[in-house]
DNA sequence: ATTGCCGTTGCGCATTGCGCGCCGGTCGGC
DNA sequence: GCCGACCGGCGCGCAATGCGCAACGGCAAT
C-alpha cells in the first residue's frame, strides 16, 4: 500500500474518529482503511490507535505520528502544488536560444509583449548564430532557421518561413548593372555571410527545370553578422543574398532592390525546437503558440518582398 | 508505485546522476527506477530530468522538486525513527493503574529503580482500588489483584501471587481467644474491607475436603483502605483477613499472629493487565518483565507468612 | 432480546508490481 | 574507424498486492 496514501487514511481516521467515516469520506471500503492503518502499525511496530468497539483514541506515539503525518502531507501537497502549477501556468526561468540577426529584428518587441502576460516568468534569451546543443546547454527552446531540421531527436515546430532574397542598392545596380542570371554573380561584388561555413556558395533554382544552381560567389567583404552586410549593401558595396526578414525593410523603403527574383531558391523554415520530453512545460508551450500566432505563413517580411 | 519509494528513487537518480547506478544502489532493476521517475513525471505533468543518452540534468522544476523531496524524505525517516524507537527503547509517558495498598507497600521503591534505567521515560502512577476500564481511561498498564481475570479481552500476565492471611494481634487473641475454625469468627470482631462489595464474606477452605467455607463476618469497623484496617488489627481492635503483602511485616515483627492457617483459601494472583494490541510498546513490555522478575512465585510477603 | 453500527478478516478477482531481455544510441579503447 | 560496453526505455510474463464484498464478533441503544 502506498505509504502516503496510508498516512492520509490514518489522518482521516483520526480526524473523523472512525474508520467507517474515514472510508466514506475517502470513497473506499472500510477494509482498505483498516488495512492501511494496520500496515502502518506493522511497519512502525507500534500501536497508533487504541480501538474500543465504540470509540477510538490515539496512543502517545499515535499522536506524535499524527502530528508529523499532517506536516508531511502538507509538505507533499504543497510540493505537488508548486510543481504542478508550472505545467498549467508559465513560471520560472525560460531559457531561449535564438539566431542573432533574426531576433534583433523580429523578436524583441513580441517577446516583451509575451513576457508582460506572465509576471511569474523570467526570460533568458541567448542570441547566437551557432547551432547550440539545446539539451546539453540547458535551453528550454531554440529558434532555428534552416531549410531542414536534421536533429531528428528534437521536436520542431514550424513558426513561419522566409527565403533568401538577393538584392543590391539602386546605386550599385546602376554602377555595375543588374545580373540577369545567377552565374553573372561571379563577376560581382558579393557580400558574404561566414556563419554558414567556409564554402561560400549561393543557392538558386532554375525557374524552368527546377534544378538547383550553386554559385561560388566572391567579394571583398565577409562578415558573420547579417546587419553589417546589410548596411554594406545599402551603402552600395555589393550584392547581398540574405534572408527576407533582413532585407524587408530596406526593400520596402527602396534602399535595396531585389534581383534574380525568378531564380529564387525555395523558402526555408523558421522553427521552434525543443527536447522531445513527454511533458512540455507550460512556458515552452505558450511561447511556441505565441510565436506561431505571431507570424504565420505570411509574415511581414515576406509581404514586403512580394510587393516588389 | 509507492510515492515515497518513487521519491527515494528519484533522489537517488539525481544524486547518482544515473538511472542504472541508482538501480544498482537500490538493488532493483533499472526498469523499476525508470518507471518510478516516469510515474512521478506523469503525475506532476512535468519533466523532472532532461535525459541525454550519456548524461542527465535536472530541469528547473526537477531541481525544486528534488530539494523538496529530500526535505520530505528526511522528515519521513525522522518520523519513523522517532516512532520506531518507542518500540525498542522505553520512552514517553507510561500510565499505570495499580491498587492502592499493594502499591504503597511494594511498588514504590522498585518503580523508582525501574525509572532510573530509562531516563526518557515518564511515569504516571494512578493508585485506585476501583477496577478501572484500562483502555477507556487511557492506561498503558494496570496491576490487578484477583483470584481470576474475568475481563477476557485484555492480556493478563501473572506477576506473582499472594493469599489472604487471617490474623490478629497477640493482645487480641489473649483477650478473646484464638478461633480454631472459621465459623468461630462469627463471634469475633472482624475488620472488614469494603472495596470487595457490599457482601462481606470471608473465604476459607476445608483442609480435608477442600470445600470452600464462606463466613459472613461482622464487626464494628469497615474501611475501604487496608492500611487503616491493619493499624486497627495491630492495635488489637479485631481480626483482619487481608492479603499477605499487607500483613507480612507485622507478622514478621510479631505484631500480628496468623490464625486458621490450615483453613487458608487458595492463593490469588497479582497480574499485569494491558490491552490486546498487536504491538506492545517497549515501555509496557519492559515494565511487565521488570515486575515479573521482581517477585516471582516466592515473593517476600509469602516468605514472611510461611515462616510463621 | 433485538437492532444497528463498529472494526476486522477471509475471499475472489483484477491490477499493478517486478525482473528479464532487447532495442537504439553514444562513448571510449584499440 | 570499428567494436564492445554501457546508457535509458520498453515490452513481456509471472507473481504479488490491490481492491470491494460479505461475514463475523462485539458493543450500545432501544
Amino acid at each position: 500500500m502506498d505509504r502516503l496514501t496510508a498516512m492520509e487514511m490514518f489522518v482521516r481516521v483520526v480526524s473523523a474518529k472512525s474508520f467507517s467515516a474515514a472510508a466514506r469520506q475517502l470513497g473506499v471500503s472500510k477494509s482498505v482503511v483498516s488495512k492501511a492503518v494496520a500496515e502502518l502499525e506493522d511497519r512502525l511496530r507500534a500501536q497508533l490507535l487504541n480501538r474500543t468497539t465504540r470509540q477510538m483514541s490515539l496512543t502517545e506515539v499515535g499522536q506524535a505520528y499524527y502530528d508529523r503525518c499532517v506536516a508531511i502531507l502538507d509538505q507533499v501537497s504543497e510540493t505537488e502544488q508548486i510543481v504542478t502549477s508550472g505545467s498549467r501556468c508559465p513560471r520560472g526561468l525560460l531559457r531561449v536560444s535564438a539566431p542573432m540577426t533574426f531576433s534583433v529584428l523580429n523578436l524583441g518587441w513580441p517577446l516583451s509583449d509575451f513576457m508582460e502576460q506572465y509576471p511569474e516568468l523570467s526570460l533568458e534569451l541567448t542570441l547566437n548564430d551557432r547551432v547550440v546543443d539545446i539539451v546539453e546547454e540547458g535551453f528550454d527552446l531554440a529558434i532555428r532557421i534552416s531549410r531542414r531540421l536534421k536533429d531528428s531527436n528534437l521536436i520542431g515546430v514550424k513558426l513561419s518561413s522566409a527565403r533568401t532574397v538577393t538584392c543590391a542598392s539602386p546605386k550599385y545596380l546602376e554602377q555595375f548593372g543588374e545580373p540577369q542570371h545567377p552565374r553573372e554573380l561571379l563577376k560581382h561584388h558579393c557580400l558574404r555571410y561566414s556563419n554558414l561555413g567556409p564554402a561560400q556558395e549561393w543557392s538558386f533554382r532554375d525557374p524552368e527545370t527546377g534544378d538547383p544552381i550553386q554559385v561560388a560567389v566572391s567579394g571583398r567583404i565577409i562578415a558573420n553578422n547579417g546587419e553589417v552586410l546589410r548596411a554594406a549593401a545599402v551603402k552600395g558595396d555589393g550584392i547581398i543574398a540574405g534572408p527576407s526578414f533582413l532585407a524587408a525593410e530596406d526593400i520596402r523603403q527602396g534602399r535595396l532592390v531585389p534581383i534574380l527574383k525568378e531564380y529564387a531558391a525555395p523558402p526555408f523554415g523558421i522553427y521552434a525546437v525543443y527536447p522531445p520530453n513527454r511533458h512540455v512545460s507550460a512556458k515552452v508551450r505558450r511561447l511556441v503558440d505565441f510565436l506561431k500566432g505571431l507570424w504565420g505563413e505570411n509574415p511581414p517580411w515576406e509581404e514586403a518582398c512580394d510587393v516588389c
